[in-house]
DNA sequence: GTTTGTGAATAGTTTCACAGCA
DNA sequence: TGCTGTGAAACTATTCACAAAC
């Protein structure tokens, strides 16, 4: 195997692959062929092996990769190792939602805090998380979190990620329908649900 | 202007111009430029015009686009005109945000129908939509419903896809963190959050 | 002067086919 | 025999640069 920088389309594969691998692993399976976890998730197999390939050779000819290995290094790759920790900005009824989420626990996350604007929500809990005033969001520079995520409406998005990166924030998960501008060296992943629903009927026969 | 076929990565930008492109419109403006529009969405001038130019020039050299065909010409090829119907299957918190959610409107869909297993939702109004049993699910083929938005557990997902198609729905949005299998002639959108916010610590520098 | 539309160049990704290892 | 790892080929997408249009 050879240096490669891992193509940012394996690394948005990176996720797929070890929901797989914790799946099987969970059921006690120890090794799976590209083949088999193709079949489980809907890829193709040399695409896999491809993927697989960019970070080191750890697969067995004849028996296939090792589940154990296989999580540990995904982890590594993502840095997922670390326990990364989030703060909510928006507890509606999407970040209601986030925070009642269970499946940012299989991929070592915590939403670690989480504001609100409304006075009356200020001080509840909810999902175990307290919700602080959205006033206060910049002392988190001190709470060691690196990620946002922004579940505010659109008008309040913009300046929510500018108070995200004051804080030292390093990553950002936009669930609001519009681009925000941040300094480059900050990543932004904006997820606009209505705009995936957008591009179904482009794809579906007839209609 | 020759014909082309549309590439799918155009496809998946076209619905953040047409966000854009309403946007500009609703602020009564009449054209617009492709560096303007694309100082807006956070993408590439050239990305813009090459992406135009795969359905046609209605650009004006030194003006730039007129919206209104612009806004017309995308939800054609979206096939957004004919005002595309949803139907929801699993009403918790996520379902509820979905229903709730003011951003499907923009691109011209309705969410028609909102399906639950838990009796206790049977029969209540959520978001002005009723909610009606799953077991009753099959019985949309006759309500004119193309689209599926599926937000039930996990476990549930490959079983409530199959009831869709048998429905006759022809796209699935998947908030499900896991692979479904369809027919060829169903296409799937499978929008896993914790697998967006995974790949956000690989880009972020440090931790 | 401004801005489009597009061929050509570049970059990136997927697919294939098969040598080589267990 | 079964499966991995990978070079090469095929395909797809992005970026550039500039002639033509207004």
């Amino acid at each position: 195997m050879r240096y490669h920088k891992i193509p940012d389309e394996t690394v948005r594969r990176l996720p797929v692959y070890l929901r797989g691998a914790i799946h099987l692993s969970q059921q006690g399976v120890e090794h799976v062929s590209s083949a088999h976890l193709a079949g489980l998730l809907g890829v193709k197999p040399w695409q896999i092996r491809k993927d697989f390939s960019y970070f080191g050779d750890f697969g067995t000819p004849g028996v296939g990769y090792p589940l154990e290995s296989l999580i540990k290094q995904i982890n590594k790759i993502l840095r997922l190792d670390s326990g990364p920790r989030a703060v909510l900005v928006g507890v509606g009824n999407l970040g209601s939602a986030l925070l009642a989420f269970p499946g940012f626990r299989m991929y070592g996350f915590e939403i670690a805090a989480a504001f609100d604007t409304d006075k009356r929500k200020i001080g509840r809990t909810k999902s175990g998380v307290p919700i602080e005033d959205v006033a206060q969001l910049r002392r988190i520079r001190r709470r060691r979190i690196g990620l946002g995520i922004i579940a505010v409406p659109e008008a309040a998005a913009q300046e929510t990620a500018a108070t995200l990166v004051e804080a030292g924030i390093k990553g950002i998960l936009n669930f609001s329908p519009c681009y925000i501008a941040v300094p480059k060296r900050v990543k932004v992943i904006t997820i606009d649900i209505a705009m995936d629903l957008a591009r179904l009927p482009y794809y579906m026969p007839s209609s």
